[in-house]
DNA sequence: TCTGGGGTCCTAGGACCC
DNA sequence: TCTGGGGTCCTAGGACCC
């Protein structure tokens, strides 16, 4: 889905279509002068990330993952709208529905992006046996795109190639509304020019460390010697790394999978205490352990192993886990079990984030 | 003025077992 | 008496993704 978050808040609110608008931050806080409507990243003060920004606000500089401070730096005058992921979920939900009654073989990622496999869909229609399979995938993907866009009125980019690999690099690259076919023999001057980091896989420090070995784009990554990958990021990345390069990937399209953890974490406003803020602090915990504890109720799990996580003012974070004797979703056993874990860290400076995990679900027993 | 929240997967060492 | 080889589970950290 192209900007998506922003592009549900422009249905939402129409008169800022054509606006630079970022979602990010929590609450609403209060900065907007009198007889403003919408907050601006003017002023805007505390913490949160650009979530999704609308393309007219990328063309000022910001981003998402981008902090709202400095956002506010370059594009003071851009909306900022606080995050609403009931109505995004919503959104979510229905798309994915239209494009199974397309094409039924969906993989989700995430809740603004799938993986479709047209293969039984392009190759039984007999009647088009004499067409292109390519073209035929075409049509799909085009009908794919006008189904989406009647019932949900935002638009989507799609990669119609040989693979997940591939598929996901050619989604990116006619956005917004592209409709992007790529076959093996466009690898060499549609994918080598790119950037490494557009690899799905190749995250900032493996394109970092590849620069230094002079290795920028996909393709000097394709012409890079194999034995070389492998000796500076292990053989399994390495050669995980090379294979991308040549655009292999042989993954399947993956229609269903059971969630492996379930886990809540928070960000303070600002930092607390392990021993000034104690009874906040424990105050949050709890409240983290209730959550967790009923989003394994509402989902219908249990899990073993319990984690916490904590992040110190200074970024550094550590994890904590335990495994329990039997799964639980009880928000007091996990609160006891997380509570074992913290006392396993050191509390000797302010905390930013506390974070509680429930791991190794099964379905509860009936 | 730094850096959200929800996830997955991988690695690596140590315990423990046969 | 100075020590194999394989397997699994547990824990911590880190990279990466949406």
């Amino acid at each position: 889905m192209d900007a998506f978050y922003a592009s549900v808040e422009l249905l939402r609110y129409p008169e800022l279509r054509g606006k630079p608008v970022v979602i990010g931050g929590r609450r609403r806080a209060a900065n907007a002068s009198p007889g403003e409507t919408f907050q601006t990243l003017r002023n805007y003060s505390g913490r949160g990330v650009i979530t999704t920004a609308t393309y007219e606000a990328r063309a000022l500089g910001v981003h998402s993952g981008m902090g709202l401070m400095k956002a506010a730096q370059l594009a003071p005058d851009a909306v900022l709208l606080p995050a609403d992921f009931d109505e995004y979920r919503r959104y979510s939900r229905t798309f994915k529905d239209t494009v199974r009654a397309v094409a039924p073989e969906v993989e989700d990622r995430g809740i603004d992006e799938i993986y479709i496999d047209l293969t039984a869909l392009v190759m039984s229609d007999a009647a088009g046996a004499a067409l292109d399979p390519w073209e035929r995938a075409r049509d799909v993907a085009a009908r794919i795109q006008q189904a989406v866009h009647e019932a949900t009125q935002l638009s989507c980019s799609i990669g119609v190639t040989p693979n997940k690999l591939l598929s996901k690099i050619a989604s990116d690259l006619e956005k917004p509304a592209g409709l992007t076919i790529l076959r093996e023999a466009d690898i060499p001057t549609r994918i080598w020019p790119l950037p490494v980091r557009k690899v799905n896989g190749i995250g900032p420090k493996a394109s970092a460390r590849l620069a230094t070995l002079g290795i920028r784009t996909i393709g000097e990554l394709a012409h890079a010697d194999p034995a070389l990958l492998v000796e500076h990021f292990g053989k399994s990345y390495g050669a995980w790394m090379f294979d991308a390069a040549h655009g292999r990937d042989e993954r399947t399209v993956v229609t269903y999978s059971e969630p492996k953890s379930i886990s809540r974490e928070t960000t303070f406003e600002d930092d607390l205490h392990p021993v000034r803020d104690r009874e906040w602090l424990s105050r949050i915990f709890t409240d983290l352990c209730v959550q967790v504890a009923s989003d394994l109720q509402r989902k219908g799990y249990v899990g073993r192993k319990i984690g916490l996580k904590l992040r110190y003012d200074n970024f550094k974070t550590v994890t904590r886990d335990c495994t329990l004797d039997a799964p639980t979703r009880d928000a007091q056993a996990i609160r006891r079990a997380a509570g074992a874990c913290l006392k396993r860290v050191a509390l000797d400076r302010s905390i930013r984030l506390l974070g509680v995990r429930v791991g190794a679900l099964t379905r509860p027993a009936p």
